[in-house]
DNA sequence: GATCCTCGAGTTCT
DNA sequence: CTCGAGGATC
C-alpha cells in the first residue's frame, strides 16, 4: 500500500495524466497513447482510489463511469434563457438577414461565424472556479432538467478547466451528440443484446442524456461541442465569437473544428455550399449551418426579437429525400367516408425515420403528381413531420404502369362511391351501413374530445364491429363485463375497465355529446355554439331550422344597416354557423335512424338532460382576446393551457392571424411562432402567461 | 365579389 | 400541420 501523500500525489499525477489523455482523444481527436496503455492508468488509479477512499474527488476520471438512478430529474433554471435561433431555408431568407443586420450596424461586408448546426440537444454547463458543477437542458430556454449525473459521464466534457485566467463562474451552452459511427456500434450492441435499438444519432443522444439511471448513460457514446457562453464572472470576455470559441477551446473544451469566420453574402453562401457537399464525411448529422455576427459588440447592439437574436439565423440545408418504390396505392374510408389514397412504400429511412406510407390526399394530387404504383417517387421529410411523396422519377416507370382509379365502389362495404360537384373527394354512401365509416363514428364518439371514453381504441372497436356486437354509439351502453371478456386481449380486468370507463362518460356535457355525434361539419366548435344556444337536447332536437335560418338572416341584414348608421348591433343568431351547417344538421336530425339512435343514447342516460346554463356570470379578463398555442410547454399540457385560458373567457384558436393577440410558445414551436415574429404579435412563454392569468 | 379568418377533417411515427 | 371550404365582413 502507498503511503498517505505519497498516494496523493499519485492520484493527482494519474488524473492529471488522464484528463490530458480524455483532451488529446475525445476533444483533438489526437490520441496519443494506446487504448491499453490509458486503460493501464485508468485501472492504477481505480485501485489507488479503492485504497484510499479519502482521495476521490468529484472531477476524478473515475467518477465518469455514472452513479445510482434518480427518482426524477430536478428543474433548472437558467441564469440567462437558452433561445432558439430563427430559421432561413432559402439563399432570400439569408439574404434578407444580412440586409437586416447590415441596416441594424450602418455597415456593409459584415464579418461572421459561420459553423455547423448540430443534429443533437442543446445543454448548458455550468463551471465554478474551474470545476464541472452543473449541466442542463434547454427545455423551453427558460428552465430545464438538471442532468449532471449523466453529463458527468461524457467523456468530451472536461470535468476541470485548464489553462489559466479560468473565470470563478462560467456558463457554457453546447450541443450533446453521437457520432454516425458510434450510434452504428451502439445499435450493434443493442442488437445482440436484444434491445430497443434506436431510429437515428439524434434520438439515441437523447434517450440516453434522459436517463434517470447514469451508469446507463455512462455506457453510451456521447459527445459534446461548446459554441457559446451564457454567464461569466471574472474574466475579460473577448471582442469577437470567434476569439470566444478559441478561448473556449483553450480551457479544454471541444469545440468544432469547422468553423470559419466569413465576409458578406458571398462568404456565407460559399460556407453553406462548401459544409453542404462535406455533409456526408463529417463524422455527426448536421442539419443546416449557423451564422453569426462576429463581434460581440455588434450582437448586443442588434439585440433580439421576442425569442430569437437578431445577430444570429440558422440556414436549414433542403430536406432530406430518398427514393422509394410505390408497392400500391391504397384506399382509406374516414369517418365521413370520404375516400383518401395512401401510398404504401417500400420502407425507406429518411430524415431520421423509417417512412412506409404516405397520403396522396385526394385523386387531384394522384393525378397532379401521376403517382402510380410501380413508380419510383422521392419521398421527403419537410421541416414537420408528415412524410410526402415530393415527384415520381418518370424515366423509372416501369412499362404499363396504370394510371391510378378511384374505386367505383367501395373498398370496405362495396357501396357506391360518390362524387359532389362542389369537392375535391370522393365519398362512400354507404353511410353507417359501411364497417369502416362505423368503426371510425365510434372511434370518434369515444375520443378524448367527445365522450371520452378511455380504453376503447381502435383494436377493440375492431372486434366489437366485426362480430356484430356493436352497430351504433348506443350499442355501447349494452355491453357488460361478460361481453367483452371474450375477445381477444380482453381478460376480466381490461373488460371491467372499459365497462367503468363507459360508465363514466355518461351525463356529458351537451356540447360534446353533440360533437360526438359525428355531423358533417359539425366539430368541435360548433358543436358548443350550437350547446349554448339550444341548452338542451330536447330543444335542439325539437328545432324549427328553416325558421332560424329565416331569423339568422333577418338579424343579418338588419346588423348590416344599423351597422351603416353607427347603431348598435342586434346579437347574432348562432355566429359562424351557416346555411351549409345548419342544412347538414337539419339533414342529420331528420333521418329516423340517427333520431332512434339518440333516443336510445338518451334513455342510457349518456348526455347530460338539464344543464346548468352558465349565467351571465362576471366576464373572465381575457375576453375578447384571441392566443395561439404552439410547441410544447414545461409543465402544462396543450389541453390544460387551453383550458386556463378560456377559463377567463380568452379564446384558443389555430392560427396566426392579424386578430391574434398572444402567441403562447414552448419548446420546438413551428411555423406560427415564426409567423407572430413576422406579425409583431406578443409572444408569450408559459411563465408570462401564468402571470398573464393571474393578472398581471 | 374579393378577402380574410376559422373550423373541420385527415394524416405519420414513436 | 396543412389543406379546403364555410362564414363574416367590407
Amino acid at each position: 500500500m502507498v503511503a498517505g501523500n505519497a498516494a496523493q500525489a499519485l492520484a493527482q499525477k494519474l488524473r492529471a495524466e488522464l484528463e490530458r489523455h480524455n483532451h488529446q482523444y475525445y476533444v483533438l481527436d489526437q490520441p496519443l497513447v494506446s487504448d491499453a496503455e490509458y486503460d493501464r492508468l485508468f485501472r492504477e488509479l481505480q485501485s489507488l482510489e479503492s485504497e484510499h477512499p479519502e482521495l476521490v474527488s468529484a472531477d476524478s476520471p473515475t467518477q465518469r463511469v455514472g452513479g445510482a438512478p434518480l427518482p426524477e430529474f430536478e428543474q433548472f433554471k437558467h441564469r440567462s434563457p437558452m433561445l432558439s435561433l430563427n430559421n432561413a431555408f432559402s439563399a432570400e431568407e439569408v439574404m434578407a438577414f444580412d440586409k437586416r443586420v447590415c441596416e441594424g450596424l450602418k455597415a456593409s461586408d459584415i464579418e461572421y461565424l459561420a459553423e455547423p448546426k448540430f443534429d443533437g440537444l442543446a445543454i448548458s454547463l455550468t463551471y465554478t472556479r474551474g470545476e464541472f458543477a452543473q449541466g442542463a437542458t434547454r427545455g423551453d430556454g427558460y428552465s430545464g432538467e438538471d442532468v449532471t449525473p449523466n453529463l458527468r459521464t461524457v467523456k468530451s466534457i472536461p470535468l476541470r478547466l485548464i489553462g489559466t485566467a479560468i473565470p470563478g463562474l462560467l456558463e457554457i451552452r453546447g450541443e450533446v451528440l453521437m457520432y454516425r459511427r458510434d450510434f452504428d456500434r451502439l445499435n450493434e450492441r443493442q442488437r445482440t443484446n436484444g434491445e430497443k435499438e434506436f431510429v437515428n444519432p439524434r434520438n439515441a443522444a437523447a434517450g440516453s442524456l434522459r436517463q434517470l439511471d447514469s451508469r446507463i448513460t455512462a455506457r453510451r457514446p456521447l459527445r459534446f461541442f461548446a459554441y457559446a457562453v451564457g454567464t461569466v464572472d471574472g474574466a475579460v470576455v473577448p471582442k469577437t465569437h470567434a476569439e470566444l470559441e478559441d478561448w473556449l477551446e483553450k480551457l479544454g473544451l471541444p469545440v468544432c473544428p469547422e468553423r470559419r469566420v466569413v465576409t458578406g453574402m458571398q462568404g456565407l453562401m460559399q460556407y453553406y455550399g462548401a459544409l453542404g457537399a462535406r455533409r456526408p464525411e463529417l463524422p455527426y448529422d448536421i442539419d443546416g449551418v449557423v451564422y453569426k455576427v462576429n463581434s460581440i459588440a455588434a450582437q448586443a447592439r442588434l439585440g433580439y426579437v421576442a425569442r430569437a437574436p437578431r445577430f444570429a439565423i440558422a440556414h436549414k440545408f433542403p430536406a432530406e429525400e430518398a427514393n422509394t418504390e410505390v408497392q400500391a396505392i391504397e384506399v382509406q374510408v374516414g369517418r365521413t367516408g370520404a375516400l383518401t389514397p395512401v401510398a404504401r412504400l417500400k420502407p425507406v429511412f429518411v430524415g431520421g425515420v423509417t417512412v412506409t406510407n404516405a397520403t396522396l390526399h385526394n385523386l387531384d394530387q394522384v393525378r397532379a403528381k401521376d403517382v402510380r404504383v410501380g413508380d419510383t417517387v422521392v419521398v421527403r421529410r419537410a421541416g414537420d413531420v408528415i412524410p410526402e411523396v415530393a415527384r415520381v422519377l418518370l424515366e423509372q416507370r416501369p412499362s404499363g404502369a396504370a394510371e391510378f382509379q378511384m374505386p367505383g365502389a367501395c373498398p370496405d362495404c362495396g357501396a357506391k362511391v360518390e362524387r359532389l360537384e362542389s369537392e375535391a373527394v370522393y365519398r362512400c354512401t354507404g353511410g353507417l351501413f359501411c364497417p369502416a365509416q362505423r368503426k371510425q363514428a365510434l372511434l370518434h364518439f369515444a375520443s378524448r374530445r367527445a365522450m371520452d371514453i378511455e380504453g376503447l381504441g381502435e383494436k377493440l372497436v375492431d372486434q366489437l364491429v366485426e362480430a356484430g356486437m356493436v352497430h351504433t354509439p348506443s350499442d355501447l351502453y349494452r355491453l357488460d363485463i361478460a361481453d367483452l371478456a371474450g375477445l381477444e386481449r380482453m381478460a376480466d380486468k381490461s373488460a371491467s375497465n372499459v365497462v367503468a370507463a363507459i360508465e363514466k362518460s355518461k351525463r356529458a356535457a351537451l356540447a360534446r355529446f353533440i360533437f360526438a355525434l359525428g355531423i358533417y361539419h359539425v366539430g368541435e366548435e360548433v358543436a358548443k355554439i350550437l350547446a349554448r344556444h339550444f341548452g338542451s337536447l330536447a330543444k335542439l332536437l325539437a328545432a324549427d331550422w328553416e325558421a332560424l335560418i329565416a331569423e339568422k338572416e333577418r338579424v343579418q341584414k338588419e346588423n348590416t344597416r344599423r351597422r351603416h348608421k353607427e347603431e348598435t348591433l342586434l346579437a347574432p343568431i348562432l355566429p359562424g354557423v351557416g346555411p351549409e351547417i345548419i342544412q347538414s344538421v337539419a339533414n342529420f336530425l331528420e333521418q329516423p335512424h340517427n333520431r332512434e339512435v339518440i333516443e336510445q343514447l338518451r334513455t342510457s342516460g349518456a348526455v347530460s338532460e338539464d344543464e346548468a346554463i352558465p349565467e351571465d356570470r362576471p366576464r373572465g379578463m381575457l375576453a375578447g382576446k384571441n392566443f395561439v398555442l404552439t410547441g410544447t410547454l414545461p409543465n402544462l399540457s396543450r389541453e390544460e393551457a387551453k383550458a386556463l385560458i378560456e377559463a377567463q373567457d380568452g379564446k384558443v384558436v389555430g392560427s396566426v392571424s392579424g386578430k391574434t393577440d398572444y402567441v403562447v410558445a414552448g419548446s420546438e414551436a413551428g411555423s406560427k411562432l415564426v409567423k407572430a415574429e413576422e406579425l409583431g404579435i406578443a409572444v408569450l412563454n408559459e411563465i408570462e402567461l401564468l402571470q398573464l392569468l393571474k393578472g398581471n
